[in-house]
RNA sequence: UGGGCGGUCGACUAAUGGUAGGUCAAGUGCCUUUGGAGCACUUUGUCUAGGUUCGAAUCCUAGCCGCCCAGCCA
């Protein structure tokens, strides 16, 4: 096979263990996960991980996964995000088995609430949510119990019903676990339950003027699904003997947690928040802006879903704290890419080539190989003729030590064309070079030489005549930091942003067969990068985004130099 | 400072008391009709100090360092 699907998780990792030797030793009969985004914001790189983990595993133990939305936050979710991560699920390869959100639970939720006040361990507090915070204590001190923590269950019972009933203004009462305020553990100092929000909500509407908090509402949607194994990130250990606490007091399917270090990746930042105000703020151009790492910014940018995934199964899941490479990820982009892509030459700052002795008006086919790593790929062929124009990097009149291409007097190959020699070049007033000249040798038709000559530089090029033009759009780093969020006193994180992440190339010329090229479509220009045709092309009008850049070790050579 | 969780090459990750291995990055060479790809080789690591053991990255003790928690966000 050209090319085998990697695998989705790695060799090995501790919950892989764990699901092991709970199948082994009968703690579960089956494996039921579920990934559980807020649809408050795109799922991003960091989100990718997750989704490999949860559905991944599942996968691989014969078990069934869900999406769920937790849906908990009127104020801050909206449809078109549910829309966007069923998308980016789905992009990444991935098919859920039940569709499900938190707000389907509410009901239950509420059901359940009712029995805890009941049960005297839960109660209405009147207390502002400044007072709470007030009285909760600190790292070393504990909380003070709040005035209304022991009154009457009828009395919790009744107010409680009028907080739905919609009584209340915001923020003027919620509902409290009674748990324990000298916790040392903050997340069992009475934790909230229920609080006031007079909103509408994406898929209630104007039913509830109450909402369950993620703590009250999430270990009791896992385990209504029967989750086996909830996978979530390191920041939520803390919270789950409140979870346990909540599952004992109602004697529910006792789902197990396991948490996972969050992705970090350098030059890059992987926070909601920020990256809404990259987009609201306009320093790109949307969620789906090429140099953005969410799911659907990535994708346009050209990152095939396949190399998202061999990225997540070589960075694996741990409890440590790290920053992978962004290199790493390019390196799974530049693998899968460099297996699948078709080539194609395409000169991106043109320089014109006449090759003087090449007989006017004559136009040649020569062969070309659409991709040597794989066979079945065939070959096309591409139009030759005297006028050419090549990359303008690949000439040079003074070459530097190092530089095997172009310059005065030397020959190098056109690929699959022929042999030429530089014979003269043409400036213009300010003395830069605008044209150069060059003799080509007949018997090195498609690229070899009969008496075995070598030349040390290949480089690409398109015929003047047939080529077509198009845009390309040069993506780079978004941030010159690789800690982003690495910043003076008083400065943003947005102080980081790079500069030259976007460089839009007008009057780029590519080979003609790229003519009709689908928004989507991948290919490797051929010593340049991966290049993906952009959403914003139109039948005349082609546009690419590069996807990632081909190793250069001249530039490598070149910058030591300097 | 109370609690929770962690510390293995520069980065990520294996080794589950028995040879510290893989990937990325970096470097060197080979090869090449992409200065791509490929191939070969190289450099660098168990936080520290004690202890248990024939044997410790792994177990114990004590330190040190890092991350998380004081939202009616998730």
């Amino acid at each position: 096979m050209v090319n085998p699907e990697p695998a989705t998780v790695s060799a090995t990792n501790f919950i892989r263990d764990i699901i092991s030797e709970d199948l082994r030793n009968g703690k579960y009969q089956h494996v039921q996960t579920r990934f559980p985004p807020e649809p408050n914001g795109y799922l991003h790189i960091g989100h990718a991980k997750a989704i490999c983990l949860d559905f991944g595993l599942a996968r691989e133990f014969g078990g069934r996964t869900n999406l769920r939305f937790d849906d908990t936050n009127p104020e801050k979710e909206e449809t078109e995000y549910v829309d966007s991560i069923q998308e980016d699920v789905r992009w990444l390869g991935f098919e859920w088995d039940g569709l499900y959100y938190a707000s389907d639970y509410f009901d239950q939720l509420y059901e359940w609430a009712v029995q805890l006040i009941r049960a005297g361990k839960a109660y209405v507090d009147d207390l502002t949510a400044d007072e709470v915070r007030q009285r909760r204590g600190t790292l070393t001190e504990p909380g003070q119990e709040s005035p209304y923590r022991n009154r009457g269950l009828e009395e919790n019972v009744d107010l409680f019903e009028r907080m739905k009933q919609g009584e209340f203004p915001n923020g003027a009462r919620s509902l409290r676990a009674k748990i324990d305020m000298a916790s040392p553990n903050m997340n069992m100092r009475d934790p909230v339950m229920y609080r006031i929000v007079h909103a509408s909500h994406h898929r209630t509407g104007n039913r509830w003027c109450i909402y369950p908090t993620y703590d009250w509402a999430h270990g009791q949607s896992d385990s209504l699904e029967r989750v086996t194994h909830s996978m979530c990130t390191l920041e939520f250990a803390d919270h789950q003997p409140l979870y346990k606490w909540f599952i004992e007091q109602l004697r529910i399917f006792p789902s197990q947690q396991i948490e996972f270090d969050r992705l970090n990746l350098t030059y890059t930042l992987l926070s909601k928040r920020k990256l809404l105000q990259l987009v609201r703020e306009g320093h790109v151009s949307g969620w789906d802006d090429p140099r953005m790492p969410t799911i659907s910014g990535i994708r346009r940018r050209g990152y095939p879903p396949q190399a998202i995934r061999a990225f997540c199964a070589a960075i694996g899941a741990g409890r440590t704290n790290g920053t992978t490479d962004f290199a790493m990820l390019e390196h799974f982009v530049r693998e899968d890419l460099n297996r699948r892509a078709s080539r194609v030459m395409a000169v991106l700052r043109p320089l014109k080539l006449v090759i003087d002795n090449y007989p006017e008006g004559q136009v040649e086919e020569m062969d070309a190989i659409n991709n040597p790593e794989d066979a079945a790929a065939g070959s096309r062929r591409v139009p030759f003729s005297r006028v050419l124009y090549i990359e303008n990097d690949d000439f040079r009149e003074a070459p530097p030590k190092g530089y095997y291409r172009l310059s005065p007097g030397r020959e190098v190959r056109l690929r699959y064309g022929y042999f030429v020699t530089c014979t003269s070049v043409v400036k213009d007033a300010s003395g830069s070079v605008v044209e150069v000249h060059c003799t080509y040798d007949p018997a090195t038709r498609g690229g070899n030489a009969p008496d075995g000559r070598k030349v040390k530089a290949t480089i690409h090029w398109v015929s003047a005549a047939h080529a077509i033009a198009g845009e390309v759009r040069l993506y780079d780093k978004l941030f010159t930091k690789p800690d982003p969020s690495e910043v003076e006193e008083g400065r943003e994180f947005t102080a980081n942003l790079n500069p030259e992440s976007l460089a839009v190339l007008d009057g780029c010329r590519l080979e003609p067969s790229l003519a009709g090229a689908q928004p989507g479509a991948r290919y490797q220009f051929e010593r340049l990068g991966y290049f993906c045709v952009d959403l914003d092309s139109t039948p005349g009008a082609l546009v690419f985004n590069r996807t990632v850049a081909l190793k250069d070790t001249w530039a490598k050579v070149e910058k030591k130099s300097h």
